[in-house]
DNA sequence: TCATAGCCTGACCAAGTGGTCAAGAAAATT
DNA sequence: AATTTTCTTGACCACTTGGTCAGGCTATGA
């Protein structure tokens, strides 16, 4: 797959194609679901034969894992934005663009965490149980104090984040609806314009200035 | 199936088989996705043998295509509620309450309908493009009006209905998420306070009074 | 009562599926 | 140069899948 001159070293090799792999995998099973998605059609996207994904990946279900974690640590990555801020306005309007920022960069990534989720996050239950809990009752504790300091209306604050994850993820998830209903895909201005009027409706849906 | 005592009449028989098979793979195409829910588990949960599945839809994805255009339906007639408002607190507010009833009583279809439009709504376009636009343009003009009366704020209507979508569906698709992080699943009062929380934010996010 | 049309289903099939493996190619190490 | 370790891959397998079909069953209409 190299257009390398100089030959791979090992290292290289394995982490060019799990990278590789991981894209294509990515791709497919965001196209097609878990169930819908066949690894041979993943190794034709790679452009690998099938049983060099199962060198790398044992399992169809190892690979899966792979791609959901990798997904999962973006989309908790984009929470740092919200934490050294010292108000709503700065903190929200921070976290709501980095997460239109991710629905647009990394729309599959997004759609296969939503699928995750739909069935029952059977991968990944561990995480929401331990990690995405403990970083959602940190920001709950967060948005309590902006409250209690009269930066912001008193709304409920698990409440909120569940819209700012929704609100934001739509535009990747259902990409393809706001698409064909904008007659065809969102231009940066159009990206731009709905960053704008999500981080507008919000922090004045929460009453932050 | 039927426990009738009464031998059952032609036209009952495959109404009712019709609508047992269809309840079954909501269910199943909700839990596993189109690609991975199989004909004969749908025939197991409705009780019945495969091959009769076959005698009532001749492919799973006529079956497929039956379910998503039933929740389509579903899920136009909610918007009904916004209609016939004077203004955008009853309007949009009935609308959401409309919409989180849904979320609640049919979140097998509002996943299927996800998992549908997710995967590039390869059955239900022509929808998208002829219903759903019609639909969608005409409530756009619809809060318009309101806006240019001064009932509402100066919002993006299209981004406003994204967020509506958005904020009630996640409900229903994220379910699994939310009863995970709130520790069990929504009780009556959580279905409650959600629904408030999402009115609230949005109607003074649109600045409504 | 009898013929007809609609309903039911066990057994079957061709086409894929995830996954294995052995044998070879390439890099690293000695 | 020789050897060991990692990487590559075509061929293969057991199993499941969507879908078929012949033949039996049951309600209906004459």
């Amino acid at each position: 797959m190299s257009e390398t001159l100089r030959p791979l070293r090992r290292n290289e090799i394995r982490q060019q194609n799990e990278a590789l792999i991981c894209q294509a995998a990515e791709k497919v099973f965001a196209e097609a679901g878990f169930g819908g998605a066949t690894m041979q059609l993943i190794a034709d996207v790679a452009g690998l034969p099938k049983a060099n994904l199962h060198y790398y990946f044992p399992t169809k279900e190892h690979l899966y894992r792979r791609v959901v974690r990798d997904i999962f640590e973006i989309w908790l990555q984009a929470a740092e934005a919200m934490d050294s801020a010292p108000g709503p306005v700065e903190g929200i309007g921070a976290y709501i663009e980095a997460k239109m920022e991710i629905s647009r960069r990394h729309p599959d990534g997004s759609k296969v965490w939503a699928y995750e989720v739909m069935h029952g996050a059977p991968v990944i239950q561990d995480y929401l149980e331990t990690t995405l809990r403990d970083w959602t009752s940190g920001r709950v504790r967060l948005i309590e104090r902006w409250i209690a300091e009269g930066k912001m209306a008193r709304v409920d604050p698990e409440h909120l984040l569940y819209m700012l994850w929704a609100a934001t993820q739509h535009y990747a998830d259902f990409g393809h609806q706001i698409a064909t209903l904008n007659g065809q895909p969102l231009t940066d201005a159009d990206w731009q314009r709905a960053t704008d009027s999500v981080k507008t409706m919000i922090l004045r849906g929460i009453g932050a200035v």
